[in-house]
DNA sequence: TGTACATCAGTGAACGCGCGTTCACTGATGTAC
DNA sequence: TGTACATCAGTGAACGCGCGTTCACTGATGTAC
């Protein structure tokens, strides 16, 4: 039989997935540093003080979310790499994958984008070691490919985190135009296009 | 003879410009968007009031920090793009300018990286500008290069942009070393040296 | 199955505090004659 | 140069408000027998 988790345990998950749900909600217009933990609690309907139930405070929360957030980018950032080696269909595919999670996720993709430099000494912290562990994965992927023959494990990781940013800046682009501030959605995918095939004729020639 | 500000305009220079500084060192451990003017002022050593001769609100003392923050940082990129077209020693030397800049002025970098996706439209929206008008620049500088020939305005747009990035992301990697969390200075240099190379050999083979 | 006790997620009142903003003010600086 | 008035950067008291945190509590759920 299946562990079920008991009436008070899966009561107490509900309620910290709506604090987390609210809060990410939340930070769409603000930064982690002013949200309030009264804030939260009201957009959920509860008491302030069950906040305490769940999170020590709002940076403990933000590094819950941390998790959470990159847990969804995870998928899209593997698939793009795989996707983005070299010809340009692919790179074009690459794109569209990184629009279409701009789409689904939004609020994680801004959250990341902004605490990644953000007030919250913890949450760049667990953001900072979530992609640097994004980045060894990336290279580790690229170490696979035929093209990857003479690379140093150093050059790539180098590489891997020239992706790595590289999609965020992406991503948070078409964040841009789905706000409707910044550019509209084809002309970032045209120029990201570019850049990263700019950079794929970078790698191909790496070693001559 | 030169012109001179009254007595009455070069104090209230003065008290403007004391605000801005004591607002720059307090958003070393914070975001724009928790900053209180009280903060602000409690570190001048004038009335909350007094915040009001000189700005409408913490937004607007934001956007005026970035005409500031980015008036040091135009000189750097102008610089280190002139410098980085595509030998190994020119590549160095603009990185080292990077490192120095950051060291000279950390502030004002941090500030950049933090509220460039922080949680003030206003500032977002300043700074999304500046950006655009140095990438413009440094579009303008590239197309002197005879490695330009051939290129369309478009690319050189968007290889100016791939620089831009690339420097802002260096530039806070190397403020992270000077706070002592992140990797240390050489191995920044390092990493942010092979980068730089590897889309200047992109760049030279663009148009194979 | 039923009972008696333990656990603990969520409550609600209370606290002291710092916030942004208003307002009428003061007194040094500027200006007109 | 001297006088009379205007300007306006900075003051200080006052306001209502929402904040984070504490505390003793309630009552549904869990557990032992």
């Amino acid at each position: 039989m299946s562990h079920t988790l008991g009436i008070r345990q899966a009561q107490k998950q509900k309620t910290r997935q709506a604090l987390l749900d609210a809060a990410l909600g939340l930070l769409e217009g603000q930064s982690l540093s002013s949200l309030g933990l009264r804030e939260v609690t009201r957009a959920v309907g509860v008491a302030p003080t069950a906040f305490y139930r769940h999170f020590r405070s709002i940076a403990d929360l933000g590094v819950a979310l941390v998790e959470e957030a990159l847990g969804s980018l995870h998928p899209m950032i593997r698939t793009t790499v795989t996707a983005a080696d070299s010809s340009d269909e692919r790179i074009a595919r690459a794109i569209e994958l990184i629009a279409g999670h701009v789409d689904a996720y939004p609020a994680h993709v801004r959250f990341i984008a902004r605490e990644r430099h953000g007030g919250v000494q913890s949450v760049r912290e667990a953001i900072r070691d979530q992609l640097a562990r994004f980045a060894e994965e990336v290279s580790a992927e690229l170490a696979k490919d035929r093209a990857a023959e003479g690379w140093s494990e150093e050059d790539l990781l180098m590489l891997a985190h020239l992706y790595v940013d590289q999609m965020l800046i992406t991503a948070s682009l078409f964040l841009e135009a789905l706000d409707g501030t910044g550019e509209d959605r084809e002309r970032i995918a045209q120029v990201a296009t570019r850049q990263m095939r700019l950079i794929s004729i970078g790698r191909q020639h790496w070693l001559d």
